[in-house]
DNA sequence: GTTACCATTGACGTTGACGTCAACTGCCGC
DNA sequence: GCGGCAGTTGACGTCAACGTCAATGGTAAC
């Protein structure tokens, strides 16, 4: 079996393989797990991530983009994994969804905003620099 | 003139006042003058903020929001007000523009993959949560 | 005129998210 | 068997963004 070892076997990976992907440093790899948000495996002491943690830090790191603190994104992202089964778990969580979809439809609509009042300003921009370039001619 | 005080008179603003009505600190506000954010006119040493400061207010906090340093903010915020008028400033003002367009709609396919995601896990925790109230019946 | 209450100005404290540095280990090539 | 290099574990430093506290000042109410 496992002839020439196929390409979707699991690839592993090592702390800096992760960190030049994502643009980090192994410190900050470090400090999410410190902070609970990733538990590699080891291979004596040195960590060793699976696809599963590769993912996790993916969603830490767009987390991050949308301003979440570590903590924030720990509780979801430990939501995402853990099967919760009773009631009141579920509602729990159907609380905490809600919360954060009203916090990113509020965030969509202030980028929606800015974006045209970036618009704004570039053609305004355009305008008065063609007026320059003309001007300077 | 001026019988009963007409209401677009150019209000002014206590500190207290913007505080209440954006839910911040009066400290946060100082914090943002002391940054350069800021610069409300005085009366005695009491601050006076006009329109345009509540606007800028407003601005910094939407900036904060989505996730901007205060530094930037006050970059954005004092081009913003600025005019530029020279070539290359007007040039140099729309590469920034430029570069926040990009930050803001990659930050928007954030928001939305994200957004996706939670529904599907409401979704999921709807029909989890149907089953066990069934069951608990 | 004195109490009560905002506002201001420092100065220092705090929290989150890492950076930095020191001391050590394990392995690889030669 | 020895550099060299990646990785690890503390411990401490740092920076941004305020919070907190003390001392002071104006002013409106009583």
């Amino acid at each position: 079996m496992t002839a020439t070892a196929g390409p979707r076997e699991s690839r592993t990976y090592t702390i800096t393989e992760l960190a030049r992907e994502f643009d980090i440093t192994p410190r900050a790899i470090r400090f999410y797990e410190d902070m609970g948000l990733l538990a590699p495996g080891r291979e004596g002491r040195n960590r060793v991530y699976a696809q599963r943690d590769r993912t996790r830090l993916k969603l830490t790191l767009r987390g991050k983009r949308l301003g979440l603190s570590l903590q924030e994104i720990r509780q979801l992202v430990t939501m995402y994994d853990s099967q919760s089964d009773t009631a009141p778990q579920l509602q729990a969580f159907l609380d905490v969804l809600a919360a954060h979809r009203q916090a990113l439809e509020r965030q969509r609509d202030d980028i929606r905003v800015t974006l045209e009042e970036i618009g704004q300003h570039e053609a305004r921009c355009q305008q008065l620099l063609a007026l320059a370039l003309r001007a300077g001619h």
